[in-house]
DNA sequence: TTAATGTGCAACCCGTAGGTTGCTGACAAT
DNA sequence: ATTGTCAGCAACCTACGGGTTGCACATTAA
């Protein structure tokens, strides 16, 4: 369960969590609660899910005052290139 | 749930798959029974899968005679190598 | 024809992942 | 000092995924 490529994909799976990466390549920068206002789900459901991704490796975390910022890793970032150019390639095979 | 992409990383996200793809990526060529020796479980579970993988394009069959005989397919093949890479990129780093 | 082998289908069991509610604690604003 | 906002637990619910067993069908061998 500790082995990283099944943190990695296990965190890609879920398309709320790949849509938090999409998210946080265009802001670069955002809370939970601010995510939450786009995605259909409560505040705790996106924590979870920001949880998962920091624990893949692919988003970090900084507490400033009273909000924690969460940020693409250099690794999250690699991977919101390829899921776009796989979204892409998807799209034109059909 | 049809959406390609959710396909292809909910087919990626379990170990047994990635290691069905790689016996695949060795071999050939297998049908069920034959990855059943290579892995810890029932036919029945090899061949759900199996048909996961199908269902996300990374691998087909074709019945010939009693058997049905399994191989990768062209984008099963990309993440095959995308997946050797990832692994060594994974090891190298620590 | 009968037996053996390979497959597919359906029902079922069980753990866990995704999501919710409810509460508590930490900062900030007034 | 009080009130409002942000975050972090913890418990709970529920659906689904991974796996099993059991049976029925098809094909090859005897």
């Amino acid at each position: 369960m500790s082995d990283p490529l099944n943190l990695v994909f296990g965190a890609l799976a879920d398309p709320s969590r790949r849509q938090v990466i999409g998210y946080l390549s265009e802001c670069g920068t955002a809370t939970a609660t601010e995510l939450t206002g786009e995605l259909p789900m409560t505040r705790q459901a996106v924590s979870k899910h920001l949880a998962t991704l920091a624990g893949a490796g692919l988003v970090e975390s900084e507490r400033q005052g009273r909000e924690t910022r969460y940020r693409l890793t250099e690794a999250g970032a690699d991977w919101d290139g390829r899921l776009d150019a796989l979204k892409q390639h998807l799209l034109r095979r059909h």
